[in-house]
DNA sequence: TAAATTTGTAATAAATACTATTACAGGTTC
DNA sequence: GAACCTGTAATAGTATTTATTACAAATTTA
């Protein structure tokens, strides 16, 4: 998918969680505020809830916070999301009779598994706090 | 676009060119072993040209290494194809009258921008060079 | 306890983005 | 000058994403 957007609505959700504790917000409500179709939102927060970030009820209104914002990292939410995958995804069908074309998926594959751990050390650097911290820094101004 | 493709295109036609240096290539043949349109690699020959990397001469046929692929790095590639906006980037247009909605994408934007900084600092460390050794180590056993 | 809400999914439709193809001008080679 | 090649634009065909509709199962509320 358009790669950051799952992921960038997944952060925008924990935000609110962390931002307004104590509401109990309905998927209509998220949906209004991030700006995407509720059924997205409910879709994504399935992903996170799997993720064990937060919890829910079935019929129930509003999800929660599974743990404090403190201890969720990027990283954690990048992962519920699923992008590791996405991301370098090679998905062309070189032509195997060239020496070239049937072994450079591992050669790349080998320079972006580190890259991505790279990446992804320096994700779990930040906490969803710190996110939040930022914005409402932000919104001071 | 699916993000690794033209990426995966364009290290593809590096290596080819690294590999047989004397053989002029035509955008047909290549297309060939890449298992593309011959139009898609004429495109990104052009990036590839733009940043500095090869050279062609309309008309006539055949792209050329600009400089050894020791001294062309992944990064290299990867910033001639012109990635770095994609990978992160944020589609979506959150309600400007939600306070998270309408500062989270600046703070979205510093987490990435760090974490692509590592994943890029990462690809700098791998040359070109070191990309067609290990295709052709892959492909002696 | 019945009506109104809400979550969780699946299925379908609409919108976008990607890749391939066609076409052709301008240049080269033989 | 005939055949071939690059560089680009325009168009068409696919595939992927996002939105919408629909509805069962659970919960709340009146």
């Amino acid at each position: 998918m358009r790669i950051a957007s799952r992921f960038a609505i997944a952060v925008h959700i924990l935000s609110l969680l962390g931002t307004f504790p104590e509401e109990s917000m309905t998927s209509d409500w998220i949906a209004g505020s991030v700006g995407v179709n509720a059924v997205i939102v409910r879709n994504i927060i399935g992903m996170l809830r799997r993720a064990g970030l937060v919890t829910t009820q079935k019929g129930a209104a509003g999800a929660f916070l599974a743990r404090p914002l403190q201890q969720i990292t990027v990283l954690d939410v990048y992962r519920a999301i699923g992008m590791e995958d996405d991301l370098f995804s090679i998905h062309s069908r070189p032509n195997p009779n060239c020496p070239v074309g049937r072994n450079i998926q591992g050669a790349l594959g080998t320079v972006f598994t580190k890259a991505q751990q790279e990446m992804e050390a320096q994700l779990a650097k930040t906490t969803m706090a710190q996110i939040v911290r930022e914005i409402k820094a932000a919104d001071k101004p």
